[in-house]
DNA sequence: ACCCTCTGTGAAAGCGGTTTCTCGCGCTGT
DNA sequence: ACAGCGCGAGAAACCGCTTTCACAGAGGGT
């Protein structure tokens, strides 16, 4: 904000050109329809005087802000910063800034978190929150209108965007699979990420469905240092072929197993999830599932913006994720699925 | 905003309470002076009321808005989304939101684009922009306070805080040439870009003082597709090494060369710039230099901060890069150096 | 008993716009 | 000539909060 006085205001114009404040309101918002000679003086004034209109003001009178906020779990992660950019760039269209924060991974301060940004805002996109569906359904009414990202709700009236992520995660299970793997252990994200839950679940249909499988769960995290840091399990649990929470882990679970002399994917498959834009030049190129987050970002705010004027929320949008086999997946050899202890001389990290 | 009517005001606290909105204003501020049972009486009934005051109409009042914003000509750069991410944690430690925006690499948006972000916040840190000095001198006045990232501008009072790409460059290049290479390929970055100019400088520097250098320079841009567009002229270009503008160019680069069936290091060294997080996973793994972006994120707020609050903007800040070699560099083999026709059978791309 | 200070609180004027309501004026119809 | 109408533009209320200023009442000094 400028120092006090600085700036011109909407009465320093009518004065300037001789009218009521007023009539300058009417003239900058082109909604004048009196004699088009006061309009031009009032068009010059304010040039003049490099007059423009004070958005805080406008919006506390107007009741809207132009602004739509984004919270995330951590602001950090690729997937959540390629919906952040979808975002920012669809909104800009429509001339709406975005407000982002970052809940640091506190489940406990997104519903305070969220609802401070909402006063802010004309509305708050909700992206992966953490938060108990119980607080969900608490704050809503005061969040509303508002947008669901990969947290379909469905006792809130929202636009509600998701990836597909258990269709996702069987589709790779199943390329696994195929290519002859029996021994899978599934490298688990955050406790409380919905998306983590659905992949579980996900695997829990496929380890039914397919009996032959045996399905190893390891508690880990989201970020590379959480897949390095259980590399050494991993190699322990003699799984055949890692199930990585994402892109992140994947990475991290590559570059530890390669730390401790296990190569990819000759002494064991990887899968990673989300496709970061660098999944296809690490080494080796990772075999993920592609998820359009720019887009989904895009969308939600085409969504949001409807919503926003009015129309129903829709109907929930669950994203197809796909397939992209690469480099870190190949069948398993027949040594490490039969010998017992591996190339590893001290396994890496507890 | 909520629709008209429906949140309460201070107003129906006051009335709620037996009170005025001052004493209101003054209990939610601890600005209360009187007696401490009406304290009590305001309080309990803004919680039964479900009270909390309107961020608007406060920032109006106030003439601050908490809120300070953020102004990149590109979301998606990675080296961009870290100085988010830094800022963005680094304000909210001071209660203060981050507004984003994008000008798209398109320089002469960036004045209006400034000028309307600074009227809803308190501030707005430029990075890297890509306008003119004349123009980022003519709105300086209007931005003020504004801090500056990777574009230090004599002649603003504002806190500024650059990386020192003039000496990194050196130093990747000195590397390369203590390895033997001779002929080197830049590939430059945005044209309107600074940091691209300070590299240039630099190596029209290193290229004088060290007269046995040849150094090609092809324009080519600041993302992936950009590096991989430019494979083919490397090549052709029979330099032994190529130092790309950054590392998500050389990251493109290395790939195009890959499909074209060049190998990196052995047919030829590829640099990169920023070590961004998946610098060090890449197929090879990249030398670079690591930039602390997500630092220079925290450090612009704290500085910004201060100045804010009315101390000096302080001295321009440069931080040095440190060179990390990895796999991307090797010595020039005597085959590449000498034999004119290289692996290549269609050259890539022109 | 009186004046003066001090203390706790409210009234009102901002902050910078938008919008409703009102009013004066020139025009038309009879 | 006069009622009625439409039109152009201003006065004023309002958005929700902060803060200055004023004021009433209590308490203390002489």
């Amino acid at each position: 904000m400028a120092r006090r006085g600085t700036t011109t205001t909407i009465a320093d114009v009518a004065r300037h050109a001789g009218v009521s404040p007023a009539t300058v309101s009417r003239v900058m918002n082109d909604r004048f329809v009196g004699e088009p000679a006061v309009a031009e003086r009032v068009r010059t004034s304010a040039t003049e005087l490099g007059y423009s209109p004070s958005p805080l003001a406008r919006s506390l009178a107007l009741g809207e802000t132009h602004t739509v906020a984004l919270l995330v779990p951590d602001i950090r992660n690729p997937a959540f910063q390629a919906i952040l950019g979808g975002l920012t760039r669809a909104a800009a269209r429509d001339s709406y800034r975005v407000l982002v924060a970052d809940s640091a991974e506190m489940p406990d301060e997104e519903p305070v978190l969220a609802t401070e940004l909402r006063r802010r805002c004309d509305s708050v996109v909700l992206c992966a929150p953490r938060m108990s569906e119980e607080r969900l359904v608490e704050i809503a009414a005061a969040l509303a209108p508002v947008a669901l990202i990969n947290r379909p709700s469905p006792s809130i009236a929202a636009p509600s965007l998701s990836i597909d992520y258990g269709s996702g995660i069987k589709k790779l299970a199943q390329h696994l699979y195929d290519q002859g793997h029996r021994s899978f252990v599934y490298l688990g994200g955050p406790e409380r990420s919905v998306s983590n839950a659905r992949r579980r679940r996900a695997l829990d249909e496929f380890e039914e469905a397919t009996p032959d499988v045996v399905l190893h769960r390891i508690s880990c995290g989201a970020d590379t240092e959480d897949g390095r840091r259980v590399a050494g399990l991993v190699w322990e649990s003699r799984a055949t072929a890692a199930i990585a929470f994402n892109d992140l882990v994947a990475v991290g679970l590559v570059d530890g197993l390669g730390a401790a002399g296990v190569r990819v994917p000759d002494d064991i498959s990887v899968t990673g999830f989300d496709d970061i834009p660098f999944a296809r030049y690490t080494s080796p190129p990772l075999t993920t599932a592609s998820v359009p987050y720019e887009e989904l970002g895009a969308l939600a705010w085409q969504r949001l913006l409807a919503f926003i004027q009015g129309e129903g929320p829709g109907d929930d949008l669950l994203l197809q994720p796909r397939v992209e086999i690469r480099g870190s997946t190949a069948a398993p050899s027949v040594r490490t699925a039969v010998v017992s202890a591996g190339p590893v001389e001290a396994s890496g990290a507890g």
